[in-house]
DNA sequence: CAGGATCCCGCTAGATACTG
DNA sequence: CAGTATCTAGCGGGATCCTG
């Protein structure tokens, strides 16, 4: 089978980069807010919201599950649990039950969460900031080749 | 078929969400630099290196297609042209080609593109800064339930 | 050398139904 | 109310082959 050693080489030159990729602290954090869920939901109990509409400035608060899935309008009750679960893991926030008849779940920003919460909100600054310009150099690369 | 209402009315709600969700700029831009290929691509023509191994700290240089297909090892031709026609597209960097027999192409961020790269060095500077601590939570999350 | 075109697989997000 | 479990489809991304 000769036709297998020269992909081998390659397969074994992606898996040592992978390897050095994995232990990459910059990657680690990308693949973090890299997810969609993750930002909106460090948005919202961060308290500037996915919506800027409303566009409450104030401290992080607590919130409910099912505050979260309202606010989040678009998420699967399965990507919220699934989400906060792994932001609890990392100690970005804290998952609290209080024992009254149908459960009381309420979730909070750890220190370290909030502090990730300000480099989103740099993100963001600027998104807002230079996004129509991306978007009028957008249109004309468009014009020149549909 | 009374099956099908229902769910309407949800897919509907979330059209107007992600309708919503696509004018927001900040999304725009998260959706931007999640792509795992775009951070590294903008992290190698800033110059910092997907390797902070080597660590080479300097300007923002032009570099051609097979210098990026090689500093970024884990990439595809597919992604890495796909990428770059997408960042082009934005404006953030510039493609270049030289008339020679073996056609010369370079990329070369643009001052738009610089001042992204600077906001991703904020995300990398919290990496750095906050990684081992959520590597430390993770640890003591997973020893209490495996 | 730089990149276009195609095929195809794996993984993940979503829908659905059930539980403490 | 706050989840868990399962099943499935869609598509992002890799491999491969081909061109100017």
């Amino acid at each position: 089978m000769p036709t297998q050693t020269a992909a081998q080489q390659r397969a074994q030159a992606q898996a040592d980069y992978d390897a050095f990729m994995a232990g990459c602290p910059s990657r680690q954090l990308l693949d973090r807010i890299s997810d969609k869920w993750v930002t909106l939901i460090l948005a919202a109990l961060g308290s500037d919201g996915p919506h800027p509409v409303g566009d409450c400035a104030g401290e992080p608060r607590a919130m409910r599950y099912s505050e979260l899935s309202r606010r989040l309008a678009g998420v699967s009750q399965k990507m919220l649990t699934q989400t906060l679960r792994s932001l609890e893991r990392d100690g970005l926030l804290t998952r609290t039950v209080a024992p009254t008849v149908p459960a009381t779940v309420t979730y909070e920003l750890t220190d370290l969460g909030l502090s990730l919460h300000h480099v989103i909100r740099g993100i963001k600054t600027w998104a807002e900031a230079h996004m129509d310009e991306v978007h009028a150099h957008r249109e004309q690369y468009d014009r020149r080749a549909g």
